[in-house]
DNA sequence: GGGATGGTACGAATTCTTTCGTAAACCTCT
DNA sequence: AGAGGTTTACGAAAGAATTCGTACCATCCC
């Protein structure tokens, strides 16, 4: 049986700007505002109070989690990574590839340079899923 | 030599809406506004002239041409396919998958079905790329 | 030609997203 | 305890995307 969905976030896709926050929590795991906020001004300018408000926005939405036990605030992303990943990639096979998933993984394939290791597993996935269809 | 750009959609990825037309137009081939308005509104709801502004903007936008000369006008799509379904597979790569591509393929093929065509397609274009890569 | 029918343009309301100022709450240090 | 610095809450402005009403334009048919 299915469970009931706890708030509003999970069927939805996350915003642009709510993706860029949890890459960064993806790639250093829980951090404050302070560091998320430190994370991102390398890259862009924004201010900081404009990353605790998206931080408090996905916590209401339940992207994040919080602990407010602990003085500055630590924050962890609520879903594991690949399940929002999941998410992004069905709304995008859906929209823009006629729900052709491999159509999709064709053209990432095809347009962008993969290391090997990830040619390999590639194939070994490809291995283990015509391994099933027989 | 590379084109200028010949305005400012090209390396913008369209928005939800946006893709949604193109959709209609990649699979039927080029349109008239209400022909595309008939085609979406059996998925959803939605205003004859909130497809039409769409497609205005969109005209404008670059993302659409238009014949004029013929009355009820015929919209096509301005780029190929795979070129906006590159852009956006860039930007979702970028954006939540830490630049990985393959590891965005081996996603998008681990949680939904593929057919044995793509498959197939897919274990062919490995070998190429690790042919390549020797 | 003129009315009916359907197509096109335009403008604006609505809703969602992004941004940040300001002030209140909290913690540290003396 | 209180000053000074940091963290958190709140609210609202600015910007984008979506939606549609209304009015103007073209075509068709009598």
């Amino acid at each position: 049986m299915l469970l009931a969905m706890s708030n509003r976030s999970n069927g939805r896709k996350p915003t642009d700007s709510e993706v860029k926050i949890l890459s960064v929590i993806w790639e250093h795991g829980p951090k404050t505002v302070r560091e998320v906020y430190d994370l991102m001004s390398q890259k862009e300018t924004i201010g900081y109070t404009t990353v605790l408000k998206f931080m408090q926005i996905m916590t209401e939405k339940g992207l994040l989690n919080r602990d407010t036990s602990i003085r500055p605030q630590v924050f962890s992303a609520a879903q594991p990574q690949h399940q929002t990943q999941h998410v992004m990639l069905r709304d995008l096979v859906d929209r823009a590839f006629a729900g052709s998933a491999g159509n999709l993984a064709l053209q990432a394939l095809s347009t962008s340079r993969s290391t090997p290791k990830e040619l390999r597993e590639i194939r070994a996935l490809l291995d283990k899923l015509e391994g099933e269809s027989l």
